[in-house]
DNA sequence: GTTTCTGCAAAGGTTTTGCAACAAA
DNA sequence: TTTGTTGCAAAACCTTTGCAGAAAC
C-alpha cells in the first residue's frame, strides 16, 4: 500500500472521527498487499496471517469502510460471492474481462471506452460516477491449440 | 413471450430431454409478462398470481433453466439479491444505467461501443461471448431543478 | 472517562438440496 | 412404467447485528 493511499485512508477515518486500531491496520494491510481480487472470506484468511486474532466481524465491517472510503472496490465476477478489488488506485478506470475457459481475470484500461460511455451518459441526462465493464470471452489460443498459455495461471 | 420465444424454449426443453410441465408453463408465462427487471421472489409472487400452488424452490430451478437457455439474464443492479432481466431477447445487446437519486434503471444499446468491446478483446486474445456494463450516474434533471420528472417512476 | 471498536455467537436473508409423492412421456 | 419434476422443510451459505468487554483518544 503506497503512501498516497494511506494517506486517503488517514484522511477517511479521521474525518469520520473514526479510529485507527490494530485489527483494521491489519486487514488493510493484507488487502493492499496482493493485486489479486479477493473475497471476505479469503481477506480474513490473509488478516489472520499477520495477527490470528482478527475476526471476520471486524473484516466484513472494515470492507464497508474502505469501500466507502473508495479505495477498494466491490467487482462482480459472475461468481457466488462478491470479490473485492484493490487495483483501482493505480488504474482508477480499469475493467474485467473474465475466461469463460479458465476462470483468468484479465484487467484492462481503455479511454476511448470511457469516453464513449461518458457521452452515452449524458446524452442520457445524467452525470457519470462510476462505471463497470464485464467481458466473458473465450481463449483464442485454447482454441486454436488446444493449450493455453496462462491456464496455469488460472485465479482460482 | 412471443412465439420466437416460446420455440426457444421448447428447443432447449426437448434438446436436454426435458418435460413441459404446469409449474414451467406458469413461472415462464409470468416471467414474459413484463419488462420489468425481477428477483427470484418477485418471480415467485407474480407466478402465484397465476397459480397459487407453484413453489419457491421451482422459481429457483427454473430461473437457473431459463439462464441456461439464453432467454432470461442475471443483471447486477447493485443490489443484494440477483435480479433478472427479460429484454434479452428483444435487445440482445443492451446494457443498464442506474440513478443514484431514485435507483431507477435505464436501459441503452449502443453498436459502438459493442464495436469497441470487441476489438478490446479481440486484442488480449479473446473470443467475446457476452459483455455487460453498469453505469452509475446522478440525474442531471434533479441537479439543475430540485427536482426529477421520472422520480415518481423509480423502480423502486 | 467517554466513545468507538472488537470478538463472539446468534440471527437474517437468499439460494440450494434431500426426499417422498406425483406427473409427463 | 420409467424417468423427470414438484413441494416441503431443512440445510447451506454469506453477511449483518446485539452485546459485553476492550481499546483508542
Amino acid at each position: 500500500m503506497d503512501s498516497q493511499a494511506r494517506q486517503n485512508l488517514d484522511t477517511f477515518l479521521t474525518g469520520k472521527g473514526l479510529r485507527r486500531t490494530k485489527p483494521r491496520e491489519v486487514i488493510i494491510e493484507a488487502a493492499f498487499a496482493t493485486t489479486e481480487h479477493f473475497t471476505a472470506e479469503e481477506l480474513l484468511e490473509m488478516a489472520r496471517k499477520l495477527d490470528r486474532t482478527v475476526s471476520r466481524a471486524t473484516v466484513y465491517r472494515t470492507l464497508t469502510l474502505l469501500v466507502e472510503s473508495g479505495l477498494l472496490r466491490e467487482i462482480d465476477l459472475g461468481r457466488d460471492q462478491t470479490y473485492y478489488d484493490p487495483n483501482f488506485l493505480q488504474k482508477p478506470e480499469h475493467n474485467h474481462l473474465i475466461c469463460t475457459d479458465c476462470d483468468k481475470v484479465v484487467e484492462f484500461e481503455d479511454e476511448h471506452i470511457a469516453l464513449l460511455e461518458d457521452c452515452i451518459t449524458r446524452r442520457l441526462g445524467f452525470k457519470p460516477s462510476s462505471k463497470s465493464i464485464q467481458i466473458k470471452a473465450s481463449c483464442e489460443e485454447l482454441a486454436r491449440k488446444g493449450v493455453c498459455s496462462s491456464r496455469r495461471a488460472a485465479s482460482h
